[in-house]
RNA sequence: GGUCUGAUGGCCGAGUGGCUAGGCACAGCUCUGCAAAAGCUGCUACAGCGGUUCGAGUCCGCUUCAGACCUCCA
């Protein structure tokens, strides 16, 4: 099997990836809260995750892959009149807060589906767990690290980083949180304002509401990962991932949690995707600079200048490192696009020139491809690989230099493994079959009769008709081809 | 203010001290009736200043600038 490495958050360093029960895997990633459209940082976070979930399969792992939905819990502010996000809107929009969340679900995953993001082995929603939150914020309890305070229950941070390293993750330190922290109104249900709610209790015309021993209320929304993820993974698992912007305060408090319940942290690997900036900021909600997957792929926001397919947007995330951040731009996804059509067109020519029976390869590109992949999810420099590949199979179309059926095998297999397997990209489909094809035929058999007679007005005259019409044609060696433009 | 990251050619973006990442754009050439497509060639950058080293984009220090987190955020 092949050795990987991955960046842990918690040593800051890269580290060889063992895991505890080899060839099983326990991957747990913070998936969306679904109160609102899905952006562009969503999908680097799912695109980040769903690589690290094909590359570990590739090599042999058994994966289970446990991706939340938080639909409870994720409260607006951290001010104890806090509302929950997914109750807020409902209320505005006088809806179920569960139609709120499950429309939101599903737009999600009509959008993941798009970018080619498998699903993952168990997809957890928080308020289907209310239960093991609770189990979990009594063992807290029983533990001596949380107090409740007028129907709620709050982890005792203090106490906590007494016995333990609070902020060990995000590279804090726990004086500069508390000294800067214990300025608090009387008014207030914490002892400090960086305890967290592992329960919170709902005020009368709360609408999302459950019994517990504290009385009525819903989850802290720390909570819910810590719960879900020892229900399905054990107290131990593998790897924990999320985007950086939540390593504090909610990955530290995570790991606060798993301590506190069971003595020890929970995840040993924490990996975390870095952002997508827009101008040099990061996209995101409190700053209003997000562009929706749907106006991605629609075209429809000021900065695009056309849509962009779901595979480019994939491909323009996975051209970058997961650690770096990514800067958007028009441009930068214009680069993006042509590249992935040349990149594309070369292997469509392998899937349509090569064998297709699997071959047993160890080549070069395979393993040059695999070493990058495997050295903490490089995707760029293995598409830099591949993309050294384009100039020869180009040549071979072009008929200047061939290739050996072998070599064609080769590349083809390493291109659908690579390309296809791992970093999980697809070929656009072109509508070149049926009707459209058989048409497409006559009007190029005519092309060529004018062009034998050196009719050029009427050759060209086709031409530029077909492109108007978005279809380009292409004088080859051997005819003409056409393509639709995208 | 605290903590932490980063500064690479026109643009995007890799780079684990020792030969050219790659893509896009651009220029020239080849092919072609013209064009497109494709191929070939060219384009050698590492914020600034010191230091370590036979050798630094890569390590150390300082300076400048940018960003992230410290509230909710993928």
């Amino acid at each position: 099997m092949e050795a990987i490495y991955l960046y842990n958050t918690l040593t800051r360093r890269k580290e060889l990836f063992e895991p505890i029960k080899p060839p099983l895997v326990g991957l747990y990633v913070c998936g969306p809260t679904v109160y609102g459209e899905g952006h562009l940082g969503h999908a680097r976070a799912a695109i980040t995750f769903d690589l690290m979930f094909r590359l570990l399969t590739a090599v042999g792992y058994k994966v289970r892959y446990v991706r939340n939905i938080t639909d409870v819990g994720h409260l607006v502010g951290d001010a104890d009149g806090g509302e929950d996000k997914i109750a807020q809107k409902a209320k505005l929009e006088e809806l179920e807060p569960m139609e709120i969340a499950h429309y939101y679900t599903e737009k999600y995953h009509d959008a993941m589906r798009a970018l080619g993001v498998l699903s993952p082995s168990i997809e957890p929603r928080a308020s289907g767990h209310i239960i093991e939150q609770i189990a979990l914020a009594k063992k807290i309890l029983d533990n001596g690290y949380a107090y409740v305070s007028n129907g709620s229950v709050y982890f005792d941070v203090e106490k906590y980083a007494a016995h333990h390293n609070y902020g060990r993750l995000s590279g804090r330190n726990i004086d500069d949180i508390l000294t800067g922290t214990r300025d608090l109104d009387g008014q207030s249900e914490k002892h400090f304002s960086a305890d967290f709610a592992l329960w919170k209790n709902a005020s009368a015309e709360h609408i999302m509401r459950w019994p517990s021993p504290w009385g009525d209320g819903f989850p802290g929304w720390h909570a819910e990962c810590s719960a879900m993820s020892a229900k399905y993974l054990g107290e131990t698992f593998d790897i924990h991932g999320g985007g950086m912007d939540l390593m504090f305060p909610h990955h530290e408090c995570e790991i606060a949690q798993s301590t506190a319940a069971t003595g020890h942290s929970a995840a040993r690997y924490w990996v975390h995707n870095n952002m997508i900036t827009i101008g040099g900021q990061k996209m995101g909600k409190s700053l209003g600079n997000f562009i929706t997957l749907d106006q991605f792929f629609t075209g429809t926001h000021p900065l695009l200048s056309k849509a962009y397919a779901p595979m480019v947007i994939r491909f323009f995330i996975l051209t970058a490192h997961y650690r770096s951040t990514l800067d958007f731009s028009d441009d930068a996804l214009l680069a993006a696009e042509k590249g992935f059509l040349r990149l594309t067109k070369a292997w469509r020519v392998l899937r349509e020139t090569a064998c297709t029976e699997p071959v047993a390869l160890d080549s070069e590109l395979k393993n040059k491809c695999l070493a990058a992949l495997c050295d903490d999810m490089n995707s760029p420099v293995a598409l830099s690989y591949l993309f050294d590949e384009v100039g020869r199979i180009n040549s071979h179309v072009d008929g200047k230099a061939k290739l050996s059926d072998a070599e064609l095998t080769d590349l083809r297999s390493v291109f659908d493994l690579v390309m296809g397997e791992i970093l999980g990209l697809e070929i656009p489909v072109v509508e070149g079959s049926g009707t459209l094809a058989g048409v497409m035929d006559l009007v190029l058999e005519m092309r060529a009769t004018a062009k034998n007679e050196k009719n050029w007005a009427v050759s060209d005259l086709i031409r530029d008709r077909l492109a108007t019409s978005g279809i380009t044609v292409k004088d080859g060696k051997e005819g003409a081809t056409w393509e639709i433009k995208n």
